[in-house]
RNA sequence: GCCGGAGUGGCGGAAUGGGCAGACGCGGCAGACUCAAAAUCUGCUGAGGGGCCGCCCUCGUGCCGGUUCGAGUCCGGCCUCCGGCACCA
């Protein structure tokens, strides 16, 4: 018997060979067709936790079968390193964010290492290295030239107290600054946004990527297009210019049953229309609002608020006057940011109708409606009544009628809205991108040359919180001279959201150190779109829509060729702690990677990992099952380097057709990420290597085989072990070089099945017949079997029904 | 509230173009080896009941109903949990 399973010494030994020998260098002028399998990066928290390795072990092996399937495979590795908690770590520890985040990579990519995955690490993206966001730069850049890049006011997060903006995720639930405490309002300050809505209608568009289908619909739920009608309301204020008021509605059916107007508090109309008297009402109102935070703004289980203007405008369908209210659950950034009140037939109206008594005006009859008052607003379709010439007309029919007579008339128009607005990219922080662009007193807003690119943000940088950007106190870097005129000007001291980086980190990965474009162009053309992506659905809609975006104005720039970047996803589930609990130092139900690899080995955690359930799952860890992997690798490495009694005689088939049939199940089950179930079947396979071991004599030639497919099957999920098994056994280096094996549909095709038996349903006995056996015959053993018969009796037979290699039915009485 | 996803033994999970429920593993029980323990190996392990015990019967996939010769799988109505969105006119 050969000596003991060992992992920490053929893991490392391994480990150290592969590199040396570059084995998992892709190169880019192989002759065999390309595989680009992409796992999403880490962010550079400090520690590979276990969710990284969960997303990332399981890719591992796919795409180590992909390239056994005889694919050049690039699987690259990066990291994500701006972003927030670098520079918290900077103002709570005052360690520098370039510091903390460098250690943190340095620590991170030892910790990757030791999972034995075949990245690339030639092709490493490290984000925050001025090597990268030099191209975030002039991306910006090309999209402000596109116009595709804009500048507006915008609401921020402002906390009094620190004087400073705040990010989102330092707003607490309650709206208050994670820091001090005191609540947030918000602020309204010049800040980037890419246009992203332009794309909103490309971006509905899912048919020509594989995704799951949850996230296709998140996407398209976030998009939210929704289909109405923009009309204009009569205004007839004296002393006021503006002659009318338009709102957007997706039901023009309901324009009759309109009992009052409300308008966003920032609506610009406001303070035109109000009237004296209702004035000091009006403006505490939207002093109130504006005081609110996003989240306590638009809480639903709030009561209905608002303020009557004073002012009135004319419904010009019905005729009729209604009074103008402002109420902060009209949204100046949807639609026209002015709602139509039909309470009968929205609820949100009803609710707001009841708190200001106003009439609710049923122009929609519900089926079977008596003309009784309505106890909430009726949402659904109906008979249109009370409605003018519209008056008996089904209100789905209405809709385009009343449509289509608006535009006659010129009262307003067919329109699309988004529910995503676009995209803001301003962030009021240090460790990001610097934006390109310079602000002249003469000039105006001037995007920095590309030649002067990259923008390198300053080190020394004093990045505490003292009530400014950090980059708006440094002299050196805002004080510049403007590329147009030369005169002293001020650059932008915002940096650009992170997710920036993201958008294009798997293009840079084909040529990280290329200095004439973002990436090699021909190197895009042979690797680009991504084949397979894979990481965790938290990033739905954010990251995979910001990079569908993207890719299409990269598209638009001749960068790139197709319309999508990512032709498949798979959204693998998340790990929690063994409590069933998410995994939090809070909780103290982390569990850390290193000690499980430590302890078990890298092959065990990984093959663990895979094993614990479906991937899309995820799950609680716990410790007690890594036990029974770490014996089936072991029992494989006593199977893989048994002498077996050998017998040219013996009957090579039983074992053969046990392979193929693995191998078929095997194929099948890693084409579809089912590592749990594929695990279980090469546990099967040993089980049977081993009693075949302990039976008796075997076919020699057919033991090779079984044993060399099992460890070829082995190597994408337990890289250490098949290798070192691979090469015990005599078998060319590198068992990672060697084809996935094949099966041969004949052997793998059973010739012996087992037919159930059943009387009206119910299971009465199970026979074994050759797969071929005719119906005639199945039908004959079926009725003459022993434990059949007396559940028969006397009854007479009435049908059978006969399931070739699967059942027969008796159905009596 | 709306939109997704999921509910199967003590546990993780298998089995869905309807057809053997519980593969594989953990845990548990019993045995072998051992002075003993660990490790390893073998057997049993959904619940209930009956036996002429190497056998049989009944029940059983969140709940209620339906379709079908036959439902974990399909249809209708609920319940629970998880995820996302949440006044989007």
């Amino acid at each position: 018997m050969a000596d003991r399973y060992s992992p920490r010494e053929i893991e490392r030994k391994w480990q150290e060979r592969w590199e040396r020998d570059g084995l998992y260098r892709t190169p880019d002028d192989d002759p065999r067709p390309k595989f680009y399998f992409l796992t999403m990066l880490p962010y550079t928290s400090g520690d590979l936790h276990i969710g990284h390795w969960y997303a990332m072990a399981p890719s591992d092996a796919a795409a180590r079968y992909r390239r056994m399937r005889g694919y050049n495979v690039l699987f690259p590795m990066g990291f994500d390193a701006f972003g927030l908690p670098a520079e918290n770590a900077a103002i709570k520890h005052g360690i520098h964010p370039k510091k903390w985040t460098y250690d943190n990579i340095e620590r991170m990519r030892g910790q990757l290492k030791t999972m034995g995955a075949m990245f690339d690490w030639s092709r490493e993206v490290i984000t925050c290295d001025p090597e990268y966001y030099k191209w975030n730069q002039w991306f910006f850049l090309k999209m402000y030239e596109r116009g595709l890049a804009y500048r507006a006011l915008a609401p921020a997060n402002w906390c009094p107290s620190c004087q400073t903006v705040l990010a989102n995720e330092q707003v607490l639930p309650d709206g208050t600054c994670e820091r001090c405490g005191t609540p947030v309002t918000r602020r309204d300050l010049e800040q980037w946004f890419f246009r992203i809505t332009a794309y909103a209608d490309e971006l509905l568009d899912h048919s020509k990527i594989q995704w799951p289908e949850p996230v296709v619909v998140m996407q398209k739920n976030w998009i939210g297009r929704s289909e109405g009608v923009e009309i204009a309301f009569a205004l007839e204020v004296p002393g006021v210019d503006e002659k009318e008021i338009r709102v957007f509605t997706t039901r023009p059916d309901t324009i009759y049953g309109v009992t009052f107007m409300v308008l966003a508090p920032e609506h610009p109309l406001v303070p035109k229309i109000t009237a004296p008297e209702r004035r000091r009402e009006v403006e505490e109102y939207i002093e109130l609002a504006r005081r609110e935070t996003e989240v306590q703004r638009l809480s639903t289980a709030r009561e209905k608020t608002g303020v009557f203007t004073g002012a009135y405008c004319r419904n010009l369908l019905s005729g009729e006057l209604v009074p103008i209210f402002i109420a902060d659950y009209a949204l100046m950034w949807y639609g026209t940011g002015a709602v139509m009140g039909v309470p009968a037939h929205d609820q949100r109206d009803f609710e707001f109708a009841q708190k200001f008594g106003l009439p609710v005006k049923v122009v929609v009859a519900p089926p079977g409606w008596d003309g009784s008052p309505l106890e909430e607003a009726y949402e659904g379709p109906g008979t249109m009544v009370d409605s003018g010439p519209f008056t008996g007309m089904p209100s789905e029919e209405g809709k385009g009628a009343v449509a289509r007579y608006v535009e006659e008339k010129g009262w307003g128009r067919r329109r699309v809205m988004y529910r995503m607005r676009d995209w803001l990219i301003s962030r009021q922080r240090y460790w990001g991108t610097p934006i390109p662009i310079v602000y002249c007193d003469e000039c105006g807003t001037v995007p920095v040359p590309e030649d002067q690119l990259p923008i390198v943000l300053p080190e020394d940088v004093d990045f505490r919180p003292t009530g400014e950007s950090p980059l708006a106190r440094h002299e050196g870097f805002v004080n510049t001279a403007c590329p147009r005129c030369g005169r002293p000007a001020r650059r932008e001291t915002d940096t650009m959201d992170t997710f920036m980086d993201s958008n294009w980190y798997f293009m840079r990965y084909l040529s990280p150190h290329y200095d004439q474009g973002p990436f090699d162009p021909e190197l895009g053309r042979k690797w680009l779109p991504v084949d397979q992506y894979t990481g965790g659905a938290e990033h739905a809609v954010m990251h995979l829509l910001y990079a569908r975006f993207f890719w299409k104005v990269c598209r638009d720039l001749g960068l790139v060729q197709g319309d999508e970047p990512f032709l498949r996803l798979f959204n693998q589930g998340q790990i929690l702690g063994p409590d069933g609990q998410r995994m939090s130092k809070s909780r103290g139900n982390v569990v850390a990677p290193d000690e499980q690899v430590e302890r078990w080995g890298t092959d065990t955690f990984r093959c663990y990992l895979m094993f614990l359930g479906p991937w899309e799952h995820g799950g609680p860890f716990t410790f007690q099952g890594i036990q029974g992997i770490w014996r089936w690798l072991n029992r494989i490495w006593n199977v893989a380097l048994a002498t077996p009694r050998t017998d040219e005689a013996a009957d090579p088939l039983p074992l053969r057709k046990l392979l193929h049939r693995a191998i078929q199940r095997a194929t099948d089950d890693m084409e579809k990420f089912r590592f749990n179930t594929l695990i279980a079947t090469l546990m099967e396979l040993t089980n049977s290597l081993t009693r075949a071991l302990q039976e008796g004599p075997v076919h020699p030639r057919a033991w090779e085989e079984a044993v060399d497919s099992l460890l070829l099957m082995l190597a994408p999920l337990a890289p250490h072990i098949a290798e070192e098994l691979w090469e015990r056994r005599g078998r060319p280096y590198s068992v990672h070089q060697q084809s996935w094996p094949s099966y041969d549909p004949e052997l793998a095709r059973p010739e012996e099945v087992t037919l159930v038996v059943q009387v009206n349903g119910r299971l009465r006995d199970r026979l074994t017949v050759p797969a071929d056996i005719s119906e005639e015959e199945a039908k004959q053993l079926a009725l003459g079997s022993e434990r059949v018969r007396p559940h028969i009796g006397e009854r007479p037979v009435r049908r059978i029904i006969y399931v070739p290699g699967k059942l027969v039915n008796i159905v009596v009485g």
